[in-house]
DNA sequence: TCCTTTCACTGCACTGAGTGCCATCGACCT
DNA sequence: AGGTCGATGGCACTCAGTGCAGTGAAAGGA
């Protein structure tokens, strides 16, 4: 019946769009009464957001597994992949609701108390690795809303690509951009070549950002 | 009247709480019609943050008037002082806010939808100036995100402190923190000390963090 | 087989947010 | 005075969401 309900609603909303659909119409389509609907879906909204709320689960499960030894930035971008893997299961509904949301000021809303609770559940994970660390708290916020900004980034532009590009790819440099801001790079690559070693020289005063645009060409 | 209406509501929003007070109660307390209500804020949750909407246009105004010449990291760190300021300007009713939005769950949504668009600002005025460099929209993305992070994390902690520390020092340090991972620092030194160049040596393959935390301390 | 319990589903009535429409009233202009 | 315009108020309506009670079918126990 949940299943029925979103197909009917999807119906729905993409003939004729999210407002101008109600939930009568939604329940008339699928066959059941209006009362239903309010029984698997707490609101309008969440019926565009049938699988969030497992997917969250799952993500938290799967920090709270982590082992004590395991670089806690590496393990949220993995945990960050896992909500790729929700959208790319389904990768026709995932385009449909990203043209639907973008359109949609209230369901843009709900999107984003979603990805609030995801960057919430990295952040207290990071919380508890950090959290003696100077600033632990204070980084382990700012590094959760990187890493979901860089997974996000990568999310839309591949859904922008109606699916065709490869999600991964995009999802893993994305990533790796943001690990590298917060003091690690995905894999140090340890060349065999007689040129090791890297000099760098900059003039004191030199904005730091300048100098560092070089470091990373040259690494 | 905006002004009669926002009292009116959080009167009655802290005495008997959010939810529990309808928009009749609201313009009944005020005087006014109903209709007025919806005249100044299109939905019930506008009220809760009547000077949002000025803010965002403030900061908008100050990221367009930017030099181009001007460090694009710490241009937004700059505008995202901004809402600290507005917070500031009236700590108790920010304080006030605060503890309601906490609690009721629709705030908060409400809050993120806001925050959202702040941090769009930041993000479009990235991706002007990095737009050319590789991945420069997804350094703009993440780097605003980062951004955002940090301020509101120093602005909670001054908000959790119920306006008693120093607002303008905990934001210094935590946007200080958001720009030292991406590239600047926020004064550069200009010594007059004759060893006006620095170098640094490091094998290939040195991790990119070991590095940088040499840098850091060098400049 | 019959009775009971349980649970998913339905219908109904209600609250409250938000909107469209029109009447009103006062300020200001000519 | 007469007219115009903008702000306001009142009214009726739609629609999301909730509480409550009723129904029926499946499960279980004597």
């Amino acid at each position: 019946m949940r299943d029925a309900l979103v197909a009917a609603a999807f119906r729905l909303f993409l003939e004729r769009g999210y407002e101008q659909t109600t939930v009568d119409d939604i329940v008339a389509l699928a066959g059941v009464g209006r009362r239903s609907f309010f029984r698997y879906f707490p609101s309008k909204e969440d019926v565009v957001f049938p699988d969030h709320e497992r997917c969250l689960t799952d993500m938290k499960a799967f920090l709270a597994r982590s082992p004590e030894d395991a670089d806690p930035v590496r393990r949220v971008c993995d945990a960050a992949r896992l909500v790729l893997g929700m959208y790319a299961e389904n990768p026709a509904f995932s385009v449909q609701r990203y043209h639907l949301t973008k359109k949609v000021p209230g369901l843009r809303a709900y999107e984003l108390s979603v990805v609030w609770r995801y960057e919430r559940a990295l952040a207290e994970y990071l919380r508890g690795r950090l959290g003696g660390r100077p600033d632990g708290i204070l980084r382990a916020d700012v590094i959760a809303a990187a890493v979901v900004a860089a997974h996000n980034n990568a999310l839309r532009s591949w859904l922008r690509s109606d699916g065709r590009d490869d999600a991964g790819a995009a999802v893993d440099h994305a990533l790796a951009y943001a690990q590298s801001a917060f003091g690690d790079v995905p894999a140090a690559p340890r060349g065999e070549s007689p040129e090791d070693v890297v000099v760098v020289a900059a003039r004191r005063g030199t904005p730091l950002w300048q100098v560092l645009r070089e470091i990373e060409s040259a690494f």
